[in-house]
DNA sequence: TATAATTAGTTAGCCTAGCTAATGAAATAA
DNA sequence: TTATTTCATTAGCTAGGCTAACTAATTATA
């Protein structure tokens, strides 16, 4: 029998509760911005992923289309992404990040990941490193989920 | 110089991109229970806590009063927590889970960690130690928060 | 080629979940 | 006793999720 804390249910339940957590902690930093977290990720796509359509984006989100509409409303109406027609097929709507979109989006990951970052740097050297190799490994785990 | 790859900043940013990826596939496990995750959260703070009053639920959870108020209601009216008064002081309400509260909890508890830990069970026997160990690293860091 | 089927996005309408401000009711302090 | 503080609720706003139904455009087919 595998001790306890080390079966795969037990470190599943401890992650799914330190993510819970954790996110409700770097959340607030967001707050800074006044755009929500659905805008701030779906930005955050079209900034590190470039210009998509509103179906892609949605997809990418893992969100319905008709909520993908409603957040690239807002980010329009914030200025931060704009609706592009696309030349090839007038069915499909291209989204793009804005500069403005680009400034904003990289300042909010700076305050979440400063902000997180000074938690981590509490822990020593050898944690540190530890943590990093586990993230590195989550980070495998879900790119490759099914 | 440190190793990029064991800054603080870049732990920080991976481990924030990947609890975003990991509660957004482990959230859609949650629909079967057809409650949202804040009630499905509070009510495993009832269930593993034990019983207390609406505002010290409210602080566990990181959320303001009225957000808690509702949110009580709504699993009062799922019948999984109930209302009782404080006999010692009458401004106060304690919440208690009910036994259906605590039989859907686990249930779904065991819905969404059978899920992640089927991704965790593809690790090796190292890895998941070290997954284990990063976990319980994070958990202090998470209670040990400013 | 005309029409049928499919695809992309939007609109409408419903729900949960967060907030602040204002209110009511009870306990505590002056 | 009266004033203050505390605990919870109500009212009303916003964001963000969904499905169903619709429009417009493209693709397939008879």
């Amino acid at each position: 029998m595998a001790k306890p804390s080390r079966t795969a249910e037990h470190v599943a339940d401890r992650l799914h509760s330190a993510a819970i957590h954790l996110l409700r902690r770097v959340r607030k930093q967001d707050t800074a911005t006044r755009e929500g977290p659905a805008r701030l990720s779906a930005l955050s796509v079209l900034v590190f992923g470039g210009p998509m359509t509103l179906g892609g984006l949605a997809a990418a989100e893992q969100v319905k289309p008709p909520t993908m509409t409603r957040i690239v409303t807002g980010l329009e109406r914030s200025a931060l992404a704009e609706r592009v027609p696309d030349p090839a097929d007038a069915r499909r709507v291209r989204i793009r990040a804005t500069p403005k979109g680009v400034r904003l989006l990289q300042g909010a990951r700076k305050l979440r990941v400063r902000y997180l970052a000074a938690q981590v740097k509490r822990l020593t050297a050898e944690e540190k490193a530890s943590l990093g190799q586990a993230v590195e490994m989550l980070d495998r785990l879900l790119r490759e989920w099914k």
